[in-house]
RNA sequence: GCGCCCGUAGCUCAGCUGGAUAGAGUGUCGGCCUCCGAAGCCGAAGGUCGCAGGUUCGAAUCCUGCCGGGCGCACCA
């Protein structure tokens, strides 16, 4: 409906001025105030200068050069210069009909394989338990893939993490002090040893010999406490696992896992090493081999290859990413914490010192703001190494996994975010998630009473036209935005919209279940309240359903 | 010191890329179940949109400078 407006619009303005260069795609918006029409524009405030009259005037002209359509029953000229637009009531309540015919597809483009996204979230290192912060990721980058879903993109979710490197290193030694019998509180405890107890149960597991199976690898411990390569292999799989299965239950399932090993190990890194090089950016210095990246905006060069050899991990990066782009992805999204952000001009300046065609503006990045997890009233510090640990794992225990999801999407990601373990465990009655859901399972329940009294649901019994309470106006409208909200949130990679367009859309249903009786003796009238109805519940499994949340039909 | 993010109701947060009288939730106060589920609804109170300038018909939104909070600034990832 939004379109059609803006086609008219841009078609009128065209047709009043034909000498300026009107806009083809005029500002529309929905309005907040139901006296101002359903849809406004500014277009005539935005063309004074181009054609020197008074807002008003170029209005007047416009309206004037509006084509006819019977889905718009009238249009008005308001306040400074804005053009309102009365929807037609029949065109209005068309929306109805087409969310019941569309089912789970209504708001969702179908799929055009020409546009895939490769979105990358979570990408944890496998050396401990996944976090609250991670969780975030989690929620966060699962939604935007279902966004981008719905926006009519092939999606794919990826997981890439370092298995080689310093940390894991420091991995391996902390599992083998384990194996040895050590604890963090002996002296001989590894200088900066992961000390968490999960370590412990990681040189046990490795001890008994046990079998691990992750991403697509079985791995068996050794039981040789000297050998650290098997160990650090072994710890690598069996903190995977655990990653894994704490992502499941969270519902969020990856398709590719990419390792900073296979880079090294297919030659990618070596390759775009001497690329860099041949490219003509890359100098020597300091015994060191360094990137130019200063040329492409960042605001200090970096250092490829260190003095004892070894690359810094910001080339595999580079290799990495450029292998993304090589694979057909025009468009990928990184989902990362802040704390990273850091590396964002690095990466993209490799990108681009890399001279093949890579934009400069590539990839995407969504960064969320760290998560402060409050406990009994304090602050619980994360921290892996002194291994007080509010895990991903326990919030979904605790809190509910529906629960726990909207929490993290709930809010701008650029925003930090409190969450409040207690506060959200006592409040599990007052949550907005089972607001929305309830919502949902009101209307099931609704549908139980019908059959119950012996009626069943005809949509060709229903008097659409009869739906002309403000209830029933608003209700509609909502349903409406649908599709406008999920284009516009995944263009965005807003997340948060999602949540507070469903808190919306519960909010005009509960309105309304308690302003009208729905199961009336009227067939025309009560069909028609049913329509409705189940539109509503509809779209309310469809957005639930882009947060990756269930609908339940009963709580 | 430099860079990025954030300052909106007591608290937690939206605000559709510059629009009309700044909105929700929660908390406080007052109402609503012989009636499809009260995990609900209706109403009231609550604001210098951090501060000061600037841009223009118009600014919470864009620009500049301050103030406050967070995160980064490795030959760690």
């Amino acid at each position: 409906m939004k379109r059609l407006v803006q086609d008219l619009l841009a078609d009128a303005a065209a047709r009043a001025w034909p000498d300026i260069d009107t806009p083809a795609d005029p500002h529309v918006e929905r309005t907040r105030d139901a006296a101002h029409g359903d849809f406004a524009s500014n277009v005539a405030m935005t063309l004074t200068k181009a054609a020197r009259r008074k807002p008003r005037d170029i209005a007047q002209a416009i309206v004037d050069a509006l084509p006819a359509d019977a889905r718009i029953d009238r249009v008005e000229i308001a306040g400074p210069g804005f053009i309102n637009f009365f929807l037609a009531p029949a065109a209005f309540r068309a929306v109805i009909d087409d969310v019941l015919a569309a089912g789970a597809d209504y708001g969702r483009r179908a799929p055009d394989s020409a546009n895939p996204v490769l979105i990358e979230f979570v990408s944890a290192n496998p050396t401990g338990p996944l976090h609250v912060g991670h969780g975030r990721g989690a929620a966060v980058g699962d939604c935007i893939a279902r966004l981008l879903e719905a926006a009519g993109h092939p999606v794919t979710r990826e997981f890439y993490y370092n298995d080689a490197g310093a940390q894991i290193a420091n991995l391996a030694v902390s599992v083998q002090a384990r194996c040895h019998g050590i604890d963090p509180s002996d002296a001989a405890w590894p200088e900066a040893g992961y000390r968490g107890d999960y370590i412990a149960d990681v040189a046990a597991a490795y001890m008994a010999g046990e079998t691990v199976h992750a991403d697509d690898r079985d791995v068996s411990g050794a039981a040789d406490a000297d050998d650290i390569d098997a160990i650090r292999e072994f710890a690598v799989a069996y903190l995977r696992r655990e990653q894994d299965a704490d992502l499941r239950a969270f519902g969020v399932a990856f398709d590719v896992y990419s390792l900073e090993s296979a880079l090294y190990a297919d030659g990618r890194v070596e390759a775009t090493v001497n690329a860099l090089v041949a490219a003509g950016h890359t100098f020597e210095a300091d015994g060191a081999l360094w990137l130019k990246t200063t040329d492409f905006g960042d605001d200090k060069d970096r250092v490829m290859r260190k003095v004892d050899g070894d690359y810094t991990y910001f080339v595999p990066d580079v290799a990495y990413h450029g292998a993304k782009w090589e694979r057909g992805f025009a468009q990928a999204v990184n989902e990362q914490g802040a704390d990273h952000h850091g590396t964002i001009a690095r990466v993209r300046a490799g990108l681009q010192a890399l001279d093949i065609g890579i934009p400069e503006g590539w990839p995407d990045y969504v960064l969320h703001q760290m998560v402060t997890v409050m406990r009994g009233g304090e602050e619980v510090k994360l921290s892996k190494r002194a291994g007080a640990y509010v895990t991903l794992r326990d919030l979904i225990d605790e809190v509910g996994r529906d629960a726990t999801r909207y929490f993290l999407v709930a809010r701008k990601s650029d925003s930090q975010l409190t969450f409040d373990i207690d506060l959200a465990r006592s409040q599990t009655e007052d949550n907005p998630v089972y607001y929305i859901q309830y919502a949902h399972a009101r209307i099931c329940s609704v549908d139980g009473q019908l059959a119950g009294r012996g009626w069943t649901f005809d949509r060709d019994a229903a008097e659409l036209a009869r739906l002309d309470t403000p209830h029933e106006q608003r209700l509609i409208a909502t349903l409406a935005r649908f599709p406008e909200m999920v284009e516009a949130a995944a263009a965005d990679y807003a997340v948060q919209s999602v949540a507070h367009y469903l808190r919306d859309l519960a909010d005009a249903f509960h309105s309304y279940y308690n302003a009208q009786q729905f199961l009336v003796d009227d067939a025309g009238l009560r069909n028609a309240r049913l329509a409705l109805v189940r539109a509503t519940r509809q779209v309310l499994a469809n957005g639930l359903a882009l947060l990756g949340l269930s609908a339940p039909t009963s709580m």
